[in-house]
DNA sequence: GTGGTCTAGACCACC
DNA sequence: GTGGTCTAGACCACG
């Protein structure tokens, strides 16, 4: 459901931020709809399970989560809305590492390259 | 001539390093030409030495740098060659950025319009 | 555990770096075993933690160690592999101090006489 | 006549002072000679004359050297005495790469066959 | 708790 | 002047 990358510098918790935004942005998961439990996303992604909390509780500070008492967590009413602040930092990431990549002598042809490679990778 | 950006996450002295491979790949510095010593460097860009000395020292590991004791760095004749593998990381980078972004839902136009603005920094 | 002298002028994160190598070599670590932490390795030879910082990291860098975020660095399954190279290297000073000696004169007689008082330090 | 490794880690001074001895012990410089010039060895050598004179410098210090006025340099009567304590420092070294690789891992057996190497390359 | 980055400053070796 | 090593300590990110 969700795709990690334990080799990446990019932190975990991050990326099931992204991963769990990005559900809701293709609308595969819609308000009110439960969450995934933090235990089993844990176990599938095989990751620590403190590592899913700490994204749960920073998607809940964000209001992209609604807790009903006894039940757990549902995609608040709000989360596509909610979604975009999530959106801007990827696209910052993205242009930092362009930069990076034009400071280090990385030509616009072999950038360009790299964008077809992932566009490709998708389907 | 090097330029860093002291609040991006990525390290200052990645950022040193792909500064320097750039201005191989440009040709502004060329094979037995003279490095920026250390410690001028490490003042023009406001930062430790210890910090431009590490960049220094991973990049005389690769043998894109040649260390001459009580001299200096010089560049390699080799670099141009090494200086691929550098490339090839910041490719790395930025495929990875834009994984992330997608897994996040972040739709190719906005990752398109990202790629343009930093086109259109350039000058 | 591992043994270093302060007053050598090989650099401590070098001696360091030949102790952990000989660990895996008389497999008292074994792929997969947790390295020992950094902190800890650091108190228990009296040397800053940045010190062994440095050995690590470059231990990483060959692939030698792999460094889990949070939870601190493990043998590789490939350590046993590239513990070679170190070996290689180790092998390559004992032949430059050999021929430095040469030069200067010392004879065979003596040189042999070198190793066989290490050879009986050793029990 | 002498020779030295540019990229040694052993200092050019002390390659080049090792070298000197060695002429001595193997009697290739007998006492009463002539040293050879500093600006001339430094130009066999393609060695900055300032390294040269700091190996002479400290060669004369201990006595190695003899100046007459007006003439120069010239080994002294009690050059092939004072030749030993610099082969003291030369065994230490052999001892101290030993003890380095023993730690780091190295057999006996492998240590046997540089030690073999280096004796084979001589003749 | 873990490792990683960075700063500050001392000291040494070399040319 | 150059680069290299080491210490000390602060701060951050991660699990």
């Amino acid at each position: 459901m969700i795709e990690i990358d334990t080799r990446s510098p990019v932190p975990l918790y991050d990326q099931i931020k992204a991963g769990l935004r990005g559900l809701v942005a293709k609308e595969l998961l819609r308000p009110g709809d439960p969450a995934p439990s933090i235990r089993t996303l844990a176990e599938t992604l095989k990751v620590n399970p403190n590592t899913v909390a700490r994204a749960f509780r920073e998607l809940s500070g964000e209001g992209f989560f609604e807790s009903r008492r006894g039940e757990g967590n549902f995609i608040s009413p709000a989360a596509k809305k909610k979604a975009r602040t999530g959106l801007d930092s990827l696209g910052r990431g993205i242009e930092e590492s362009l930069r990076l990549a034009r400071r280090g002598g990385l030509s616009w042809r072999e950038i360009d390259s790299a964008v077809r490679k992932v566009r490709g990778e998708e389907k």
